[in-house]
Parts: structure tokens; C-alpha cells; sequence
RNA sequence: GUCCCCGUAGCUCAGCAGGAUAGAGCACAGGAUUCCUAAUCCUGGGGCCACUGGUUCGAAUCCAGUCGGGGACACCA
């Protein structure tokens, strides 16, 4: 859809976003994915060997059975829903911590302080706790050995960049549509956020094991399509030589498309120059969308986007799929032909009456019923994405997500309605908003794009700043925030720009790396030799709290993949960065506590696979996001 | 009028499935460099988590309502 004004004549112009993302909400209390029927009630209970917090909090399950067998407490409920295993906010209180004690208290009728000791006196009983406590109100507050967490970064430095991944998702396949931008012209900068946004929330759910598709929906039906044809041919006519003047109202104004008229030219030749319409719409109209087509995968392709599935909406009215898919509903009397009130308020000034074709989408949480047809007769934009639905549902999908611009906010109920519809209640969609991108350079806002015609191009930004400092900054916020985008920050190199920060870290660490390399001779620095290091050399607090930070990092990459939020892999790695710099930084104060130590090779070695571990991990977060990890600042 | 999102430090924002004393950056004040990159780090002041009620062992977080900001509201895509 065109930005800025270019809308069909009449109508108000659209948000920059058109209608580009599409995705899924999945609200903290919406279930779809907790609920598919895997997991036990507590929690993390299908493990992976690289969340550990998946294993303690078995073993607490299995003593707390324990227990109860042995009349130490009263029987269990079936549902320990409530009860997490996570770690403390502040390492004073330990490593981990259970709210078993609080949650249970109630149900087995014991004070928490009593059941917490009982707790605490069993998982000491498990061979990596040091020390187990009840604390505050009945907490059990658990500290590991170091030897525990030594074996951790022996893990990263065995899984290397692959770090966290894990196999969660257990090949349940997610459908991931984002972008979907009308084919009317590039991609934009509210494009470009919904792109990275899609691409790095495919990435996070592969990460943990969902067997991923990514796909694009090509709204190649309807009126701006057509509009765009008519550019085209205006185009094509300036081809041949004509003086077309200034481009109308309300038809696309954009330098792409001068190609078009040209290749068209090369194709038809003058052939259509004093043709009716009609007899060249469709020609041009094909010919136009898949140069559009060409231009979008252009500009995906410069953020490394690569979609599985180009779904054609055109294909769904010319094969008789939406009669199809609209035919079930009315078996199941969900369509029905009706009035509808006007809305509210703000009224349009050629409201009338009208009985239409309805979709009973109330009975399923909308807010009102949906038409699906025209008064030209023709399918609405809805009734053709009810039978795309329905057909990534016939292909397997019982989990979708679309990624949206914020102007479309108002059609995530209707369009969940329809998924349950469709489904039978057996496939959940989760719709993700990308909220808008401010522009800036310098404090002042950049709107204007000469390509375009009027707004800046994805392809605009892509090329002045470069691709991973695009696809970071585009998740250095919530999706559903605005997000403030700074031409002159973002290339900034300081700490104010995360890119940098998170960059620079990494650049860091394999410089100490190399230099090590140039320096010692002899030392085995290869991911094998540093996992042979003698770890036990790694006793510090600072360093040992670095190793439990990342340890950490797989629990987070399968939160984050529940909560299809990807920006939070993004703010894990600022975090780590800081603690990274700040543990750097104590080597200059306190010079044994820096990773290259002349005097002492062993721990020099082992101090280098902590480093190598850092690395490793950046590089696993920054994978998910799309970002390649750099050797060197420049 | 209805629906959705948002409201946390002066500013921009995190806050992990309800958890213990609410965090970071910027800005402000002070400090650290014979050193593996000071492109960094450390310390400090700063908070009615918009408001009111509710749920409970416990609420910034969940629920209801109020106020304030943004967005969307037949047939467009």
C-alpha cells in the first residue's frame, strides 16, 4: 500500500505500513503453545541438556515425590503448575530458587517455613548443591558448586555458536508470515522492522527445535494493483517517448517503476499505446507485480531474508479456493447475510444500510460480524485471508504467526476468530504488531525518498548504515514500542549505540584471542584445545558470574521463543557485553585478573576458553538475530 | 461511541510465566589509562511503577474501573 497519499482517490492514506506483517499474539496468558499437551505440569519439564534449570527442576519434582512417599509431607496435587525453579535476582539469595514451599503450603497444610526446610533438606541431598536455604517468606534458595558451573562453560565451549539450541519446540511446525507488503513499489522502513522482526522470531523458534516456515503473502488482488498497472503504463507510454508531465493523483509517482515501462516496452513493444484498458490491464498488471515481486525479494535479500513460501492472493480467488473455504463455513451456519450497524462516532459520510454476506465472527471473540463481500460483488480482502489461513492450516500449520504494521491492530480479532473457525478450534494464530519507525538524523526527522516517491526505503537504509546494524537496531525494542532510529547514532561508535556496545564485546574478546595466539607459542587455542584447559583455574566471582550469565542464555532463548519476542535475545546480549567490559576492565585495576598472564599459562589457558565461551555465545545470540559477529572494530 | 496498545528515574526504555531491597543507558557529579583496544569501566544522587479498588502468603506484573497518550473502527489492502 502506498504511503503518503498515494491511496485510491477518496480515502485517507494509509500508514506507511500497509499491511505488511502479519503474526500472532500470544498474550502472556494466551496458552496455545504451554498447552500442547508435551510438558508435565511443572514446569521446563521437556529438557534439554543445556537448560539446567530443566534438570534441577525435575529432580525438585522427584524429591518433592520423595517426600510424599515417605510421609514427610502430605500427598501432592496433581498440578505443580505454580511452582518454578528460576534464578535469584540477587546473587546474595543463591543460584536458584524455588517458590515450591510458598505454593504448596496451602494445599498440604504446612506453614512454608516448615515444608521450605523439608525442601531444602532434600535437595541438598543433590550432588551439585552446596548449600540449600529457606529464606524470606519460604523460599528454598539453592547454591551450586563451582564445579557445577565450570561444567557449563565446558558446555558452550563444546557447542560453540550452537549454544541454546535445544529441541523444545520438538519439529512442532510454526508458520511465521511477516513482510507481505503489496507489490505496489520497495519496501519500506516499517517494512524493514516487521522483515527483521519475522525473520529473527523464525530464527529464535528454529533455535529451539520448531520445524520453521517463513512466508509472504502477495496482496496481488484488488484495487492497488490495478492502480499500480496504471503507473506502469504510464510509464510504459513515457517509454516510448511521450511527455507524460507530472504523474496524476493517486497513481504512484516512484522512479522504480521507470524500469517497468521500459521492460515493457522490451516485451510489447507499442503494441498496447492506444489500447483500452481493459485490454491491458492484465498483461501490464502481471508483468508490473512480478517486477515488484523481483524489487521486494531485491530488498529482503539485502537484509539476508529469504522466505520459505511467496503465497500468491490472486491464486485464491482465480482457483475457487475462498467459494471453497467459505463453503464450510456456511455448513456450519457461520455466514449469514445481514445488516450491520454503523459504527460509532466517527461516521463515514456514505454509510448506508446494506444487507451484505457476514461471518459470525462475535460467536468468536470479534467484536462484530465481518462482511465478505463487496458491494461489487466481489471477495473481500478478509474472505480471501480466511481461505489463506485455512490453507497454511490444511498444509500442516496449527500454529501461525503473522507479523503486522500497527494500523492493523484492528484486524487481529477477526482474523483469530476466523483461524478458530477454520479450524475447528485446532490451530491457534498469534498476530505480532510492529509498532512504527521514527526516522532521525541528528535529532530531525527523515521522511523523503526520491526512489520512492515519497517514503524512505528500506534499501535507503540498508545501504547507508549496512545490514546488522539495521537488523539489531530494529530489535532494540519491544515490537509492539515505537522505535526510535537514528541514522547518525546507529553508525555512532560509543557506548550509547547497542550495536556497537554488543560488537565490540565480541571484537574484544577475539582480539585477546588472537593476540594470545601471537604471543604464547605452543598454547592449543582451537575450540578442542581451550575445552581441555584446566577449568578448575576459573574461580573467581566475577568470572564465575559470567559463566552463570551465560549459562543462563538457553533458558532464555526458549522464554523468549514462548513469548515470540525476539528483542529479548537482543537485550541478553547488551547485558552480557556489560558484564563482559566490566570484568575487562577489573584486569586493569587488578592486573591478575587479566586473561593474558605471562607467568601463568594454565590459568592464561583457561581464562582464554572463558573468553572463547563469551564469543561463542554472542556469536549464538547474535545468529538468532540475523547479526554477523565482527573480528574488529573498524 | 467501541476495540487494541501504552503509562516505570529529568529523557529513552528493560523488568524474565506473580516473588525477596524495582533495573540499564542517556543526562548530571566525581573517579580509573606505563596495561590484552579508555571505542571501555567504577562510584554517586535520583521512583506514589498514572490513579482507585480487587484477587493472595506476596502485585510494576493478574482482574475491574478512572484519568492521560497513541492506533484502529461496513464494502480498502
Amino acid at each position: 500500500m502506498p504511503a503518503g497519499g498515494l491511496g485510491p482517490a477518496g480515502r485517507r492514506p494509509r500508514q506507511p505500513q500497509d499491511r505488511p506483517t502479519r503474526g500472532r499474539l500470544h498474550r502472556r496468558h494466551d496458552r496455545s503453545f504451554r498447552d500442547r499437551g508435551t510438558c508435565p505440569p511443572l514446569r521446563h519439564q521437556c529438557y534439554d541438556m543445556t537448560n539446567f534449570f530443566d534438570h534441577l527442576a525435575t529432580d525438585l519434582r522427584d524429591r518433592l515425590a520423595r517426600l510424599a512417599a515417605d510421609d514427610a509431607i502430605p500427598a501432592l496435587p496433581d498440578d505443580l503448575g505454580n511452582v518454578v525453579l528460576e534464578p535469584t535476582r540477587d546473587p546474595a539469595h543463591g543460584d536458584v530458587a524455588t517458590n515450591a514451599a510458598l505454593v504448596l503450603a496451602k494445599t498440604l497444610r504446612m506453614k512454608p517455613q516448615d515444608l521450605g526446610r523439608r525442601i531444602a533438606d532434600a535437595m541438598a541431598g543433590h550432588p551439585d548443591v552446596v548449600e540449600a536455604a529457606v529464606a524470606g517468606p519460604g523460599f528454598v534458595n539453592l547454591r551450586l558448586s563451582d564445579g557445577f558451573w565450570r561444567a557449563r562453560l565446558a558446555e558452550i565451549l563444546a557447542a560453540g555458536p550452537a549454544y541454546g539450541e535445544s529441541a523444545k519446540g520438538a519439529g512442532v511446525a510454526v508458520n511465521v508470515e511477516y513482510v507481505s507488503a503489496n507489490p505496489t513499489g520497495p519496501l519500506h522502513v516499517g517494512h524493514c522492522r516487521g522483515a527483521v522482526f519475522g525473520d529473527a522470531l523464525a530464527a529464535l523458534l528454529e533455535k529451539v527445535g520448531h520445524a520453521v516456515t517463513r512466508e509472504y503473502y502477495i496482496n496481488d488482488a484488488g484495487g492497488q494493483v490495478d492502480t499500480l498497472a496504471r503507473s506502469a503504463f504510464l510509464r510504459y507510454r513515457e517509454a516510448l517517448g511521450e511527455d507524460i508531465g507530472d504523474i496524476p493523483e493517486g497513481l504512484y509517482p516512484g522512479d522504480y517503476l521507470i524500469p517497468v515501462g521500459q521492460g515493457l516496452v522490451e516485451k510489447y513493444g507499442d503494441r498496447f499505446r492506444h489500447q483500452d484498458e481493459s485490454v491491458w490491464l492484465m498483461p501490464i498488471r502481471e508483468f508490473a507485480i512480478a517486477a515488484m515481486m523481483a524489487m521486494v525479494r531485491e530488498d529482503l535479500e539485502a537484509l539476508n531474508i529469504r522466505q520459505d513460501v511467496f503465497f500468491s492472493e490472486y491464486t485464491l480467488h482465480t482457483s475457487g479456493r475462498i467459494d471453497e473455504v467459505l463453503q464450510e463455513l456456511v455448513d456450519r451456519d457461520l455466514i449469514y447475510e445481514g445488516v450491520l450497524e454503523a459504527p460509532k462516532g466517527k461516521q463515514p459520510d456514505d454509510w448506508e444500510p446494506r444487507p451484505q454476506t457476514l461471518f459470525r465472527a462475535s460467536q468468536f471473540g470479534d467484536d462484530t460480524d465481518r462482511a465478505l463481500k463487496k458491494s461489487n460483488g466481489a471477495w473481500t480482502y478478509f474472505a480471501a485471508d480466511i481461505a489463506y489461513h485455512f490453507d497454511k492450516y490444511k498444509r500442516g500449520f496449527n500454529h501461525q504467526i503473522d507479523v503486522w504494521g500497527a494500523d492493523h491492530g484492528g484486524y487481529i480479532k477477526r482474523m483469530r476468530a476466523a483461524v478458530t473457525a477454520i479450524s475447528g478450534g485446532k490451530a491457534d494464530l498469534d498476530v505480532k504488531i510492529c509498532q512504527l519507525v521514527k526516522l532521525t538524523r541528528g535529532g530531525e526527522p527523515v521522511k523523503m525518498s526520491k526512489r520512492s516517491g515519497s517514503f524512505v526505503t528500506l534499501r535507503d537504509v540498508v545501504d547507508e548504515v549496512g545490514r546488522d546494524v539495521v537488523r539489531f537496531m530494529m530489535l532494540t525494542r519491544k515490537n509492539d514500542a515505537p522505535l526510535d532510529f537514528d541514522f547518525d547514532k546507529v553508525t555512532e561508535q560509543s557506548k550509547d549505540n547497542p550495536v556497537f556496545y554488543v560488537q565490540y564485546a565480541h571484537a574484544r574478546a577475539r582480539s585477546v584471542l588472537r593476540n594470545a595466539a601471537a604471543e604464547i607459542a605452543g598454547m592449543d587455542l582451537s575450540r578442542t584445545g581451550l575445552s581441555a584447559a584446566s577449568l578448575d583455574r576459573i574461580e573467581s566471582a566475577d568470572e564465575l558470574a559470567l559463566v552463570k550469565q551465560m549459562a543462563a542464555f538457553p533458558r532464555l532463548l526458549e522464554q523468549a521463543a514462548d513469548a515470540h519476542e525476539p528483542h529479548r535475545v537482543a537485550f541478553a546480549l547488551y547485558d552480557l557485553a556489560a558484564a563482559f567490559h566490566g570484568l575487562w576492565n577489573k584486569g586493569k585495576e587488578d592486573p591478575s585478573l587479566r586473561f593474558i598472564l605471562a607467568d601463568d599459562p594454565v590459568l592464561t589457558h583457561a581464562r582464554l576458553a572463558l573468553l572463547q565461551a563469551v564469543c561463542d555465545v554472542i556469536a549464538s545470540g547474535l545468529g538468532v538475530l540475523g547479526v554477523t559477529p565482527v573480528e574488529e572494530m573498524r
